[in-house]
RNA sequence: GGCCUGGUAGUUCAGCUGGUUAGAACGCUAGCCUGUCACGCUAGAGGUCGUGGGUUCGAUCCCCAUCCAGGUCGCCA
């Protein structure tokens, strides 16, 4: 039965307890951890937020009915304990708690509440699934490692709160109801009741409406700003989540919009956990990110850097090399050095002959291994080399004994991905990764355009309001692949931890690059006529940047799984386990909104 | 939408290519215990083997379908 506080006031959180108070009344409350009886001694382990404190119940020095009150305790019961702060004596001292140099004698006892027997023990790593742990995730919540990451997040929030204003952001909130914009990911659409047939769209970001407080003159704006997405899930990525968005007007340099999201980030790191980067961070293009690293997020905490070979190989008469070289493609590799080092290689033939099943997934067609031995190379595809394109090949890769070569011959694109991909997997093979490392760089010079094979069209790879790099507007017409954007994203350990733009304020810009994209007044009237109308009336040079919240906090806290950094995620089928959302709805909220249900998949 | 992995006590798992009473640990219940902190000791309860169908004398085990969960590719301007 639940007992009510009456006068019991908390005086104390379970860890935050000082040694002047030894030997004085305290009040704490809090849950049952765990509890040890004894027989006429019972101990029980009260956590809250703070951590978790030892209260002692003996039988000489409590009433019998507080005492049989104690004996009732089961986990998770929510307590209230007034007793008397005391140092414990010799082996009662319990080095490797926080509060082991104290224990609460208690003098009263309150049962708050009783609970039901947890699915599953309150502790740190509960050995329980995730599907369970979501179920009952107020229950996992309770937990030290997950109280930390929610707990680190507010702190989060609050020193970027303070960054932005006191450096002269102001805090400007945007709509959630909006309008529906077809293109990038599919949105989540809200119906109208006022409007039958017709549909609110919940933002992927705050883009076009921050764009538009610069051009009401509020000149730097922030938001901590929720986002929707209507798309799978990964381990990575939920279907709302949150950026820290901002945007700054008078800047046509990316370096000054750079500039305020290192001071950002610096602070957040040293602040949070003590980690300082260096003055400044290092740029690497696009161009070189992919070539070197096989991707625009590279993990530069390690070498295993691709290399091209489509030089040594064009005329070496292996068709499956030719062939992609021919077809505009190219042939490179990835030196898995030492891998293959006798007695005890890192990768067994077997789990190097299933490195081709995985790179199949990105694509590629297959993967050509070289062995270097002692005795000679040991390879699938050394028949249908000369022995100089061989010795060429294992030059370039600085090939030695041990070493297995990694080769994939496709369009660049499927090199890139599939080598990316592979690199990042012999890294976690190999234990490569020091995992105590921060690597922070920038990708600068993304391209403006790419070629859409499902569009047959170009389209813009950041979005259609990115400016170009001024010199290269003539290539607009000539070569559009080459042309570079202002657009710059942050990675750090290989995530994409935040990214932005300078946009287009000049209506020619503008209309050149709607023209490229292959867009029509009444296309661009009809997703977006609104929001271009908007930059005709003074639009100044502006720019700003996302960080990815969840993200930072992963990487703050060092975990994979972006479930560990919000308080209530959503499963792979983007359904809640504990609420069971979505749900069917009431006949009558149909009706209210116009809608019927044809067809169930 | 494709591919891969898993589903057996409250929980985490084991269960021999098919056989008589489906096990362990933790948790839970009861009893004993004054220095425990993964307390200890004794006893006990607890199972539609995800669901439906099939093969078989017989299915937790093999096959098919389906549901649920995880990872991943596509997707995420």
């Amino acid at each position: 039965m639940s007992e009510f506080l009456g006068q019991m006031k908390r005086t104390n959180y379970c860890t935050e307890v000082s040694e002047e108070q030894i030997g004085q009344e305290i009040v704490v409350m809090g849950w049952t951890a765990k509890t040890r009886n004894l027989g006429s001694l019972i101990f029980i382990d009260l956590r809250d937020r703070t951590g978790i404190l030892q209260i002692k119940f003996d039988e000489n020095l409590v009433d019998k009915e507080t005492f049989a009150k104690a004996e009732s305790v089961r986990n998770e019961d929510v307590l209230a304990v007034r007793g008397v702060l005391r140092a414990r004596e010799g082996a009662a001292k319990n080095p490797r708690m926080k509060t082991g140099m104290v224990e609460v004698v208690a003098k009263e006892l309150k049962i708050l509440a009783d609970a039901d027997i947890p699915p599953f023990v309150v502790e740190n790593n509960p050995n329980a699934s995730e599907a369970l742990r979501l179920k009952y995730r107020y229950l996992e919540l309770r937990t030290p490692a997950l109280q930390e990451k929610i707990m680190l997040r507010s702190k989060v929030c609050s020193i970027i709160r303070n960054f932005f204003a006191d450096n002269g952001f102001l805090e400007i909130e945007t709509p959630f109801l909006g309008r529906s914009t077809p293109e990038g990911a599919r949105d989540y659409l809200v119906p109208s009741r006022v409007h039958p047939g017709e549909f609110y769209a919940l933002p992927q970001s705050p883009q076009l409406y921050k764009q538009l407080l610069m051009v009401s003159g509020f000149d730097k704006y922030y938001q901590i700003a929720r986002c929707f997405r209507d798309e799978d899930l990964r381990a990575n990525r939920q279907p709302e989540f949150t950026q820290i968005d901002m945007e700054m007007s008078f800047v046509d340099d990316e370096e000054d919009v750079m500039n305020v999201a290192e001071r950002l980030i610096r602070k957040v790191f040293k602040e949070t956990i003590g980690v300082e980067f260096e003055q400044n961070i290092r740029r690497m293009t696009y161009k070189e990110a992919m070539t070197r690293f096989g991707s625009d997020k590279p993990d530069t905490r390690f070498g295993l850097e691709i290399q091209d070979i489509s030089d040594l190989v064009k005329d070496c008469g292996f068709g499956v090399f030719t062939g992609a070289i021919a077809a505009g493609g190219s042939v490179r590799l990835v030196n898995a050095k030492g891998f293959s080092r006798q007695p005890n290689p890192i990768l067994s033939r077997k789990e190097i002959d299933a490195l081709g099943e995985f790179v199949k997934t990105y694509k590629a067609k297959g993967l050509a291994t070289i062995t270097v031995k002692e005795e000679g190379v040991q390879s699938s595809v050394a028949k249908f080399l000369s022995e100089d394109t061989l010795n060429a090949i294992l030059k370039r890769a600085n090939a030695e004994v041990g070493d297995t070569l990694m080769i994939v011959a496709d369009k660049n694109e499927t090199v890139f991905a599939s080598l990316g991909a592979l690199r990042l997997k012999l890294a976690e093979k190999a234990h490569l990764i020091d995992e105590n490392k921060y690597d922070i760089l920038w990708i600068t010079e993304f391209p403006q355009f790419e070629y859409s094979e499902e569009e047959g069209r170009l389209v813009a790879v950041h979005h259609p309001f990115t400016m170009p790099k001024v010199e290269d507007l003539p290539l607009i017409d000539t070569d559009p692949l080459a042309v570079r954007a202002k657009a710059y994203d942050l990675v750090i350990n290989g995530q994409e931890a935040g990214g932005g733009s300078i946009r287009i304020h000049s209506k020619e810009v503008q209309n050149k690059m709607f023209e490229t994209l292959g867009f029509t007044d009444e296309k661009i009237q009809k997703m977006f006529g609104w929001f271009v109308t908007a930059l005709n009336y003074g639009t100044p040079p502006h720019g700003g940047l996302a960080f990815g919240l969840d993200r930072l906090i992963m990487l703050l806290s060092k975990t994979d799984n972006i479930k560990d950094v919000i308080a209530f995620p959503k499963v792979q089928n983007a359904s809640d386990l504990m609420t069971e959302a979505p749900s069917e709805v009431e006949d009558k909220q149909l009706r209210d909104l116009s809608i019927g249900i044809t067809a169930k998949n």
